[in-house]
DNA sequence: TATGAATGAGTTTTCATTCAT
DNA sequence: AATGAATGAAAACTCATTCAT
């Protein structure tokens, strides 16, 4: 969200990409202003030049990758794809967001989506967004009769998130790499996995306890 | 976990449920252990007569619980139910652990399983054995024919287990309050939705990108 | 200086004993009352129930100690031996002492003697009184020619006293066992160095500058 | 030792000079690290921006000083004059410091020489090295005749270096304001006392136990 | 814009001492 | 005499933030 030109000399650039980094080796709470500025080879007053203070660094950072996705799923929606190839679309994006930046990744999930004591309750209203927007795809996806109506959207929307955010958390945990198949491999699993138990079909399995 | 008798006198036990609330209320890194002891009826330096620090208060707090959990799986695993069922009963033991418990669930949740970079790091073996352990469910159930196998169990589990917790999260961010029987139906859902993406099916819809 | 019957079960000296050890190994201020507690295989507030204060444990070893010093002074200086020869005593009940108790000696020397902000402070008359008798054998010595008189007996006692303390303070320091042969040659060697420096000398070797 | 200018401007030095004056006052352990702070006039984090620990400041100050100790014994033992005006010098030396800033040589001696549990274990190094350049110039006076050689040049060396150090204990513990000419006269008494005791003599005193 | 010294409130942890049994 | 749980004051150390240059 940086309104400056872009160049080798954009101090508060260099200061926000090292506090990625320093987020996701340390933490938002165990790492130190001096942290982020040592790694940004900056002086330590400059980083509050540019940000009010340290969680203004993580605000921004959530911020300026969460409206990406933001955007990303109205774009999505306002194309005319089924409503499972609309989760496809969305769940492809989160996750080639961690493939290509997985260090902001890992802090928006660490430090912001999974923090419901922190920066979570901070960011409630524009995590929120998110959900709502696809649990109205899915919503649409009901009403034509794609999917199965007696699941809440809402909830549906839950286990499609949860479901996401879980795959990347155990990447994140256990510090796995992942090579580019996998990954293709992962988005298609996935969605897989959550639309076939969202569509409506034939003859339901009968539930016995 | 303990092994005092129970009784208005076990102040250790006193403790450990004075932090439960606090940690819930507050956060475990916005506490201070000051607030636990005084949460606790109990002078400052009881809580390091019983525990060597606070961080091991919440290590307590994790396994004593989360040893339940592993129990519960385990015994649910030899019994005879179908891969269906048992999976349906380990979501009801956790449900019903929130319902039970919400403030408990809470602060395992959010500070231990979600927290990638403290005390989840620190437990990631204990969580990682849930996850085996409900894995390798899921695996007998491919086996018998009743889970597809083109999935791994081990990415199904993160399904499931995402699923719960993206669940349980929302409550507990959104602090709503749950009726008994939003539990029993919250369980209903989650099970069919989840299974039903695993189950095998006569026609597996085409997909397209 | 206990007056209860000694025995088995005499707690208060087991106490005692084991804090030798203790603050021989740990030190005063870096052990705790409870180390002492468990070295000595005794409750917790037994040593409370001997002892008004941890204080006033060191000051009891102290005491005990060091009045069997003061006595073995006096007890010299009532002999008719030459004033020589009543430093050689003197030296050699330390240097006894320091062998048959290096733990006590040390204890002594470290946290009472050497310690001039604490309890050195606090044991400054006792201290003193052990100068002052051997300045007194040492004045004796000077009056009946033995001893030069251009040297005060305070100061002569200073420079004896100095470097009995610097001799176990080296193998306190350097923790050097030493054999009883060893001990012997100390001695022989401390008495001959500082007296033949006190000693009245036929020709006093020029001073330049 | 300090690599910035002086002026009063440094406040690294202003917090090293009011630790002198707060540690021979109050004792390290007694003093509170706000307390060097208030002697600096200074903030209490500043502290901590110059100095890892209340540790690291006080090895500081240790340091700075035994430099100019070895350097100063380095120096005599480099000049041509005889062993026992080296030794002379180098008890002038020390004397001459603890004259001319007896804070800092009371703290030095209480808290670092003379603390064989913690900071004189630290620095036995540095110490040790003091004693062994000393105990060499005895060894040369030894060798050209000057001394005995029946007394080792370590044992010596413990014998007046103790001497010295319990005169100057002696003053610290009884606050014994001195005059020059007192100064200059114990130097005198301390040199004759101990280099007479070393010095080879044409008739030694017969020795009776 | 850039620097890094200076500030000081906040928190954990330690441990001597007390006290009920 | 003996036990060990309970108390709470004291202090080191951290680090976000401010500020003079």
């Amino acid at each position: 969200m940086s309104t400056r030109r872009d160049g080798a000399a954009d101090k508060r650039r260099l200061i926000l990409d090292a506090a990625i980094r320093v987020f996701a080796r340390e933490g938002f709470h165990r790492c130190r202003v001096s942290d982020i500025a040592r790694e940004a080879n900056v002086a330590y007053g400059l980083v509050y030049h540019y940000f009010r203070s340290k969680d203004e660094v993580l605000d921004t950072l959530f911020t300026e990758r969460w409206t990406l996705l933001l955007d990303a799923i109205a774009e999505t929606d306002r194309s005319d794809a089924s409503a499972r190839n609309k989760l496809r679309s969305i769940a492809g994006f989160i996750i080639d967001s961690y493939s290509n930046d997985p260090d902001l990744m890992k802090v928006i999930i660490v430090e912001v989506t999974r923090a419901a004591n922190t920066f979570g309750r901070a960011h409630l209203t524009e995590i929120r967004q998110a959900y709502d927007s696809i649990a109205a795809i899915v919503a649409k996806g009901q009403e034509d009769g794609t999917f199965r109506s007696d699941i809440s959207s809402e909830f549906a929307t839950l286990c499609f998130y949860g479901a996401i955010e879980q795959l990347l958390t155990a990447w994140i945990f256990e510090e796995i790499v992942m090579s580019t198949d996998e990954f293709d491999q992962a988005k298609q699993m996935l969605v897989e996995t959550v639309c076939d138990g969202l569509e409506v079909r034939s003859q339901v399995p009968g539930v016995t306890t």
